[in-house]
DNA sequence: GCCAACGTTGGC
DNA sequence: GCCAACGTTGGC
């Protein structure tokens, strides 16, 4: 099994409302950046856990862990001249964009907040914590996983 | 709201 | 293929 973090602006799309979401899963659409791309497509496997990372936020940070319930497939919203992450270079039978579907597991009791996670050391490492990341979708190590989840209170299996 | 850091686009 | 201009992300 894989972790992965992936971020939403709260505003958008909370982690509350993942779990208030129809099976508390949702398709993980509009990433329209390559790299996150292939992880989506590729590398996300049904089983692998993510960190709910809320970007934008007052504070950002990690609100909580949800699961890869199905493995990367057309992101339909390129095709839809209305939506607005319509993408004309995709088409349905050869796509550009993916997306896997990602379902609620846990709240972190507090949300962990960017500021926490820049001092622990263990971390210094994280792809979220380099300068001038900004990937939408991105890999987390064992080391990483369980250290978050222990500074969040939460068994991380 | 500002702006640094990126990624993408398009002229050449 | 280079690179300037532009648009986006996201912390602060």
């Amino acid at each position: 099994m894989r972790y992965w973090l992936v971020k939403s602006e709260p505003d958008v799309f909370s982690f509350a409302d993942l779990q208030a979401a129809p099976k508390k899963t949702t398709h993980w659409d509009g990433v329209r950046n390559y790299q996150a791309r292939n992880t989506l497509r590729d590398e996300m496997k049904r089983g692998d856990r993510c960190f709910y990372y809320h970007s934008n936020a007052e504070p950002s940070g990690i609100a909580g862990i949800c699961e890869v319930v199905r493995e990367g497939y057309p992101d339909h919203t390129a095709f839809d001249k209305k939506d607005p992450h319509y993408d004309p270079k995709s088409k349905p039978d050869a796509p550009t964009w993916y997306m896997v579907d990602v379902k609620a597991v846990k709240a972190f009791p507090r949300l962990i907040a960017l500021g926490e996670l820049r001092d622990v050391a263990a971390l210094k490492g994280m792809v979220l914590l380099q300068k001038g990341s900004r990937l939408s979708v991105q890999p987390v190590t064992k080391k990483e996983w369980e250290t978050i989840c222990a500074m969040a209170g939460v068994s991380a299996t």
